[in-house]
DNA sequence: TATAAAATGCAAATAATTTGCATAACTAAA
DNA sequence: TTTAGTTATGCAAATTATTTGCATTTTATA
């Protein structure tokens, strides 16, 4: 059922006369009540284009709910989901809702203007995320967003295979002293990158023999090779839960008159642009973000279409990664 | 006016009562003429909320129209008008017209949902962007892309300052031997950036001996590097467009074990993440994108607030740059 | 080509929005 | 505090928009 003023008047208490002017601007505004009608107008979704029509035959809205920040992972992420959305004829549309005062109102506002949504909100905490699904019940809802236990249906990269791929390069190189560079654990993502090369160096019946807690950061990766290189380790397999900090250790190996790969072999994660441009260039872990994109709009696509039946619990798919040979191991 | 049933049978010929039964789903739709309806409410913005209410008591709806690419640039751009616009109360969205079939037509459907736009399309020619201003005519619309003649307010960063402040730099520090990595020139702003250093040069008495045509990337840079390195140049002040450029003629150098600064000093221009990373750390022009994204949205708010003319020609505001100096000068 | 199912348009019925008018609330000046 | 002028509000009537019953046409399928 559609919004009309009827609605407004109910909600704010105004007479649907009053509503139905201030709405066409007869009426200058004791702003007062006048912002009051605007707002709720705004927030039920007065008049709003979502039509019960199916979706069969009809251009989809869908909303990539995201927080911006300056790394270039978001300019690819953004525009591998353009591209996609464009060959599955559906329309993007990018929303922050990094400084989001309330992300429940924002939610459901953008709910009203799209038929779906793709989230990416990796710091959001699990009782939020279930906040959202309750107030958006039964709204068709894919996260990308790396987690332990999936709220919404989940697609995502697999990086336990990630860290697995990184340790078994070293094996196979025949290395036999093992470090890692740990993302932030908290983070989920960190914690199975760092699981998917423990386990395997163990498998192999190797053990890890540094570990350096980072957070993401160049400079976490410059204090990792300060702290490695007091201790006198070499000639070692070191995997970096990211290509950031895998550059600033070879960085600071680098300005320490230190070989790559010889002293230290090094893979990253990411294959962000400078990993292939930097010197010597750096072995890491390829996601391939199309095909994210590719399979979440897919899904979401389903969903909308009521193909896929949103009462049963929440699952992950993991999008497979692959290792990128370069010049820093071997 | 609002758009309603009787305007879409107009629009497409069919009687008011079928385009009541298609947009409330009670007719299961022959594909044909369903999608047709379909179509046009959608176009026509057949219940989108646009009311024509003054905007003083509103929450403005802005459009980022912007073209994805998987630069850094595009999640720094996000990044600052998202926070910028929160700043300001009013509701970002960004919307990608890369692969965008008609270019009219989405924009009008767009300036349907929104009071205004933040364009950034620095790849479209003069022609389409004077269509744009007649299918949109009194629409507020403000452009952030470089450009020779502005069809729409525009606001941009100062690229001829920029390469004179880079000329300038390298003046003081008593290089007498220049060169330049330009960028693409059919881009506006690289032969702006190209102008400011040749002037800033030219004026002092000097003039540049070395000038290479680039095209922004890494690997530009590097063939930069094999083509004065041929020609025994050394001790030079090399400028190059972007930071991109820059690192690949370093990049390239150090294979060759050559030195930066003594053997060639470099500036680039974009200050991004990796310029400070990079080693040696890039001496480079920044960009204060915050800054460009407040002017441009206060600049749009009026428009929207009619407190600009909008009948009076487009005018162009510079939005000044800086110098980072770091290692790779002096 | 026959036949059933779906689509369409007209006009009537229903629903939503706007407006005239009377009244209430507020504002500014005495 | 009073008062005149302005603006806001609600009711009910008027207008406008949308939906639906029914007869007819078109389309799809055997």
């Amino acid at each position: 059922m559609s919004i009309g003023l009827k609605d407004i008047s109910n909600a704010t208490g105004y007479s649907v006369s009053t509503v139905s002017r201030v709405l066409s601007n007869k009426i200058s505004g004791n702003s007062q009540s006048a912002a009051q009608i605007i707002k709720a107008a705004r927030e039920m979704g007065y008049n709003s284009y979502r039509i019960s029509v199916n979706p069969e035959n009809r251009v989809l809205d869908i909303a990539l709910i995201t927080q911006h920040f300056s790394e270039e992972f978001y300019a690819y992420l953004y525009s591998s989901f353009d591209q996609v959305s464009l060959n599955k004829n559906c329309t993007l549309t990018i929303h922050s809702v990094r400084h989001s005062k309330s992300l429940q109102d924002d939610l459901s506002f953008l709910a009203k203007n799209h038929d779906g949504f793709i989230m990416f909100l990796p710091t959001l905490d699990p009782y939020s995320y279930n906040k959202i699904k309750e107030t958006l019940e039964n709204y068709p809802i894919v996260s990308i967003a790396p987690s332990f236990e999936p709220i919404f249906d989940t697609f995502t990269f697999d990086s336990y295979q990630g860290g697995a791929l990184s340790a078994k390069a070293f094996i196979e190189k025949g290395y036999e002293k093992f470090g890692i560079i740990r993302g932030p654990l908290e983070k989920w993502e960190a914690a199975l990158r760092r699981n998917g090369f423990r386990d395997t160096i163990e498998n192999a019946g190797y053990k890890i023999s540094w570990d350096y807690k980072g957070d993401y950061s160049f400079e976490a990766g410059e204090n990792a090779f300060h702290s490695i290189f007091k201790r006198k380790i070499k000639n070692i397999g070191v995997f970096a839960s990211n290509d950031q900090m895998a550059v600033g250790f070879i960085h600071a190996a680098l300005e320490n008159k230190k070989e790559i790969p010889t002293d230290y072999a090094v893979i990253g994660y990411d294959n962000i642009l400078f990993s292939k441009i930097f010197f010597p260039k750096l072995t890491t872990i390829d996601t391939d973000v199309d095909q994210l994109a590719e399979e979440a709009i897919d899904h979401l696509i389903r969903m909308i279409k009521k193909e896929v039946n949103l009462n049963r619990s929440a699952r992950k798919t993991l999008i497979p990664v692959e290792l990128i040979k370069r010049d820093t191991h071997k």
